[in-house]
DNA sequence: TATGAATGAGTTTTCATTCAT
DNA sequence: TATGAATGAAAACTCATTCAT
C-alpha cells in the first residue's frame, strides 16, 4: 500500500467514476429488463433467471444491484410512478393555456398507451398495491392523488380563463378524467 | 367400500341425483374458493392447498373436479364473464326505458364495485388475457365486445326515444362509458 | 359428506391413530438422520437433501415435519438435551448410595462416549449455543446448570454419608467433575 | 504499471525486502481475520468476502495469499496448533521447578480462556479434525500427544524432585490434566 | 498486486400433481 | 370420493472462485 499510494491517488477518482457509471448503467438495464418481464409474464412468473438473461447477466449477478426480487419490484414500481408524474408535469408546464394543457396531457396519455409493457406495468402495480397496501400501496396512492390535484388545478384555471363552463364541479371532473384514463388503459389491454 | 353403504340403500336414481347435486355443489364451492384466493393472493401465489382449505377439502380432492390449476383458473374466469354478462342483461331487460336501462346498469356496476374480490378478479382476468391472448383472451374479448354492443344499442334506442341527443356518436359514447366503468374499477382498487 | 357420515365416524379414529403413529415415526426417523448428518458433516454442510436421503425421503418431504432447517436443528438439539438429562437422572435414582451414584454416572458417561455421533452433536451444540446464545444457548445453559446441581447434591449427600471428605468444596468438585467429563469428550474426539 | 513506479526507484534489494515484509504482514492479517470470523460465524458461514473485509482487502485479493478457503482454514489451524505448543513450552522452560512449571502452564491456560475467539477456534478445530481425520486430524493429534508427553515429563520430574507423590500414575494424571483443561474450555463456552 | 463484477454450482424452500389407502 | 404423504421440478438466493482492469 505504501508503495502504491501515489498511483492510487491518481487513479482512484477515475476508476471510481467509471465504475459508478458502469454500475448505474447495469442497474438501469436490470430495471428495464425486469419491467419488461414483469409485464410479459407477470411478477411471480418472471424468474430472476429470466430477468438476468434479458439483461445479459447471470441470475446471481442481479443480487449485487438489488437485495431481493421484492426490492427489484419496488424499484420497478418507483420508476413507473416517477415516469407517470413526469409525463403529466412536462405537458402541463409546456402548454400555453389551461385547456390546452388538459388536451395535451390527454393526447400524451393516449400516445403512451402504445407502450404495452408500461401499460401492463401500471395495472399490475395497482393490483399489487391493492393486495399489499402497506408495502406497495402508499406511494401509489399518493401518486394518484397528486395527479388528480394537478388535473383539478388545470380545470379550475381553465374555468377562470373562461375555457370551461364554471358550473362544472372541477373535482368531480378531475376524478372522471382520471377514471376514464384508467379505463381506456384497461380497454387497451384487450388483445382483440 | 363400507363408507358408501348408506348411499346404496337408496334407489339408483336417487343416489345418482344426490351425487350429482353433491358434485355440483362441491365444484361451485371450489370455484368460489379459488376466485376469492386468486383475488386476495394473486393467481400464482394462491396454492391448491390454500384453495382446498378454503373450500373445506384436501388438496388432492380438487383434482376430481378440475384437471389442473390452469383449468380451475379458466373456470373461474368463465364464471366471472358469465356473471358480468348476466348483470348487464338483467338490468337492461328489466328497465322501462332505454335511458333508464343505462342508468340502472350504471348503478348496478357501481354497487358491484364493493365486491372487492370480484373487482380484483376482473382486473386480473384482463391482465391474464393480455398476456396469454390465445389461452384466455378470446372469450374475454368477445365478452367485452358484446357488452359494448349492448350499450350501443341502448344508446341508440334512447336516441330514438328522444332521451339522448341524436348528434352524439352512439358507438363512441358506448366506448367511453365502458372505459369509464373500467376506470372507476381501477380507482376503486386504490387502498388509500 | 352426508352420505359418508357413518363410515367416517367409524373409520376416522382408526385412520387418525395409524396416521399419527406413522407421522411420529417419520418425524423420529428424520430427527435421527439429521442428528447423524449434522454430526458427520457439520450443521451447515449437511444439506436437507442429505438428511432426506438418510431418512429415505425426498428433500421436500421434510418440510411436512419441520418448518425449516433451523427448526430441525433445534429439534435435534432438544433431543440431545433430553437424552443427557435422562442419562444422569436414571443412574442417580437407581444407585444404592450417593457415591455409588456418582460412580455410575461416571461409568455411564464413559460408555456413552462411544456414540461418536452423539459426542459430536453435544460439542456442536455447545459451539452453536456459544455463537447464537439467544436462539440456542438458553436451554443448553439451563441444562448444564441442572446437571451441575445434581452432581453437587450427590457430592453433599456422599459427604453426609461419610463417603467423601467433608473438607472438600462440593460446588467446586461438581464443577471439576463436569469439566473433566466435557474434557474427556473432547479428547475422545481425537481421531488418533 | 504506473502504480509501481515509486517502488522501482528503490534498489532491487530494498524493494524485495519491503515487498516480502508487506506480503508477510498481509498474510498474517488475513490469517487473523479468518480466525476471528471462523470463530464468530463458523467455518462455513464465514464468507471469503467477510474475511477480506475484516482484513481490509477485497475478496479476490485473498487468493494471492491462499489458494482456497480450505487452504486458509488449514493455515488458521496450523497457527492455532503452533500457538498452543508455544504457550506450553514457554511456561515450562521459564519455570524454576517442575511443579511450578505445571502450575504456570495451568495459570496460563486459564488466562487464555478469556480469548473467546481462540477458544472457539480450538474446539472447532477438534470438531473438524474429528470429521476429516486425514485432512485435518493428523497434525492435531500429534499436537495433543506432544503436549501430553510434556505434561507427563513435568509430572515425572516433579515426582523425582519429591514435589508430587510417587505413587501417582504420571501418564494417567497427564491425561486427566489435559482432559480437565479441555473440559474447562467447554464450560467457558457456556454463554450463561 | 488489488479490485470487484461476474459466474455457476449448490442450497433451502415451495408447490402442483400423483397415488396408496 | 376424500385424504394427505410423497415426489420432483422449479425458484430465490448465496458464495467460492475467476478474471479483466
Amino acid at each position: 500500500m505504501f508503495i502504491h499510494v501515489a498511483g492510487y491517488l491518481l487513479s482512484e477518482g477515475a476508476v471510481t467514476r467509471v465504475t459508478h457509471q458502469y454500475v448505474a448503467a447495469r442497474r438501469e438495464a436490470i430495471l428495464d429488463a425486469a419491467a419488461r418481464l414483469f409485464a410479459r409474464k407477470g411478477i411471480t412468473s418472471a424468474t430472476m433467471a429470466d430477468i438476468a438473461a434479458e439483461a445479459d447477466l447471470s441470475a446471481g449477478a442481479i443480487y449485487r444491484y438489488f437485495a431481493s426480487k421484492n426490492e427489484l419490484l419496488r424499484a420497478v414500481f418507483d420508476e413507473a410512478v416517477t415516469r407517470n408524474q413526469q409525463l403529466f408535469r412536462e405537458e402541463a408546464l409546456a402548454a400555453p393555456s389551461p385547456l390546452e394543457a388538459l388536451k395535451r396531457v390527454g393526447r400524451r396519455v393516449w400516445v403512451e398507451l402504445d407502450d404495452r409493457d408500461a401499460l401492463i406495468c401500471d395495472i399490475q402495480m395497482a393490483l399489487t398495491a391493492a393486495r399489499e397496501p402497506y408495502d406497495f400501496g402508499i406511494e401509489l396512492s399518493r401518486n394518484r392523488e397528486s395527479i388528480r390535484q394537478l388535473l383539478e388545478e388545470l380545470i379550475r384555471a381553465a374555468q377562470d380563463a373562461g375555457e370551461i363552463d364554471r358550473s362544472i364541479d372541477a373535482s368531480a371532473l378531475a376524478f372522471l378524467l382520471q377514471a376514464t384514463t384508467s379505463g381506456v388503459q384497461m380497454l387497451k389491454l384487450d388483445p382483440g
